[in-house]
DNA sequence: CTGAAAGCGCTTACAG
DNA sequence: CTGAAAGCGCTTACAG
């Protein structure tokens, strides 16, 4: 069976550093080039890819931390970046953190101890801890989701979407408002969505708006929508994600009430189901599968030595379907 | 910096051999142990995988090929083999296929190529090009979801499944059902679980059924269900995927009815959604994230030579929630 | 333009 | 129980 480069050699009648030069792209007469291609060809030669990286010190694998793989979020970025990934013959690495700090920690080190070419982390935060990871492993990270100023990062216009949305439900007419966030340690969606909703609100008159704190899990936006819906009965639910959205949603109809005509709900992401659910969810779309492919644009471009945009901000889109009332006429 | 099992030779006094037999369990004194053993933990040495694979001309990737990563399905799937390779420190390697048969078999040669010790697929169809494949590559292969004599595989309990919703909806009094399912290339999701149904379809009386097909994606199903209320009307749509139930819950809506009233419907997989959505779906919920893991520790076993059962058949369970009305009193 | 040789970091008979 | 040596398959100065 042909397996090595010594057996094209053989077969090509040439020498293992011609062949090799001519796979890498060096100086081979075209006599010599034809000969080998044939040889090549018709055995189906593949390089092994261990001897390579081997040599190289480096492997064209790049690594992406993820938090969870059960989100569309995560699902259609990885898509976008695995595309983009292998149009530059790179593979994708996923190392799945589960949503542990730690292993997000840990899985830097690991993915740079196999000596991956690049790394793109999907980051909830960025710890002290982050940044001595990223600053002590010699390997190009993108961070995707939030910005950290000393990094290359693509992240989304959180405070903008946020902004923009806000101003929507305002102008239907929506005054007792409860905004149903997440924890600020994540900058992106706790610190700027807040940021843009409460600038929205400052600007308008009248307002009765409450606060309050969840997680990311659907559970707990039931638990948390139920006892706000209770206590404050606001004419509109806020959230920070569609997941959380849809928790909300859940709350309001076990509770026999109406969307929108006794609860009005909007979220963030625009998930596959935000479409689906019955009403349709009126949401900002952020579009995952173009940041992905984006971050592992840039990431390839780093790696080839190109100068590349420390900051991309992703645009978003407000998707207005029918969960929002217009209370005004 | 100290980088390789040289340095790490030097250090203890001793030569790379021994340093290479401690670490591979081999003949070393308990005096050279020692000195090996506070050297590598003093420098933090890891071996080189590259080296080590080039040697043993195996990696320790499992490839793991999947249809899609963006369904629910298919991630908890990811996470269970995921949990159990890293258990017995493998590294999953994912290739995602996009829905295109081209590119799993594509995926099978090149995951081999790049001598992963075994492969997990997660199959939509095994199609003659599969098995030629799945034939020639000389790699362990598990398959997940569909059944073939040949090979070694996990699946679900499609069959028994749909025997035992159905059932249950025909209990309740529903004789106008339309059956809405897919592709029979798809023999688990289109040819079991239609047969399971006709099953206890047959075994009732006065029945008056229709058969339909679709896709697996939502819009289809949109459409699908939109046609079949408006030509057929059914008290019942039989999905035969919780994402074409969602689509059909959605058509329904769309034309004013109310779920479970005036249509009821059901769906096969317990989508983490099919809770969330209102009312909630009645499902046969399957569990992907043991699945995957049973399957990972079946391929494990495989490579340690261990003897593994050919086929394991998942378990399903009924969830009953408020999608289906009660028809007879 | 080409080939012999060294070396990437590891493992594994083999001789001692 | 240990170490020198060969070899896994490739790449890359180097001399020609």
């Amino acid at each position: 069976m042909i397996k090595t480069i010594s057996d094209i050699a053989k077969l090509a009648g040439v020498s293992k550093s011609t062949v090799s030069r001519h796979l890498n792209g060096g100086y081979v007469s075209s006599e010599a080039k034809e000969k080998i291609e044939t040889v090549i060809a018709r055995t189906g030669y593949e390089p092994n890819a261990f001897a390579q990286n081997l040599k190289a010190k480096q492997s064209n694998f790049i690594g992406v931390i993820v938090p969870r793989l059960d989100s569309y979020a995560a699902a259609r970025t990885l898509i976008g970046i695995d595309e983009k990934l292998k149009q530059h013959n790179y593979q994708m690495l996923i190392a799945n953190t589960g949503l542990s700090r730690e292993r997000e920690i840990e899985s830097l080190y690991s993915l740079a101890k196999q000596k991956v070419a690049g790394i793109i982390l999907l980051a909830t935060e960025v710890s002290a801890r982050h940044q001595t990871a990223i600053d002590s492993i010699k390997v190009p990270v993108v961070l995707m989701g939030q910005e950290h100023s000393k990094y290359y990062c693509v992240t989304y216009d959180d405070f903008n979407a946020a902004y923009e949305l806000a101003r929507y439900v305002i102008a239907r007419g929506h005054r007792k408002i409860a905004y149903l966030g997440v924890t600020e340690t994540d900058i992106a969606v706790g610190v700027r969505r807040k940021a843009g909703f409460r600038k929205a609100a400052g600007e308008a008159e009248g307002l009765d708006i409450s606060y309050h704190t969840t997680s990311f899990a659907i559970e707990d936006a039931i638990d948390a929508a139920a006892r706000i819906i209770r206590e404050t009965r606001p004419s509109l639910l806020f959230c920070a994600t569609d997941n959380i959205a849809l928790g909300a949603m859940k709350s309001v109809f076990s509770q026999g009430l109406k969307i929108p005509a006794d609860i009005s709900v909007v979220g963030f992401g625009d998930y596959n189901v935000s479409a689906v659910v019955h009403p349709g969810l009126t949401t900002a779309r952020f579009d995952y599968y173009q940041a992905g492919f984006t971050a592992a644009g840039n990431l390839v471009r780093l790696l080839q030595g190109e100068t590349v945009q420390r900051l991309i901000v992703c645009d978003y889109q407000i998707i207005e379907r029918e969960s929002v009332d217009k209370l005004n006429f």
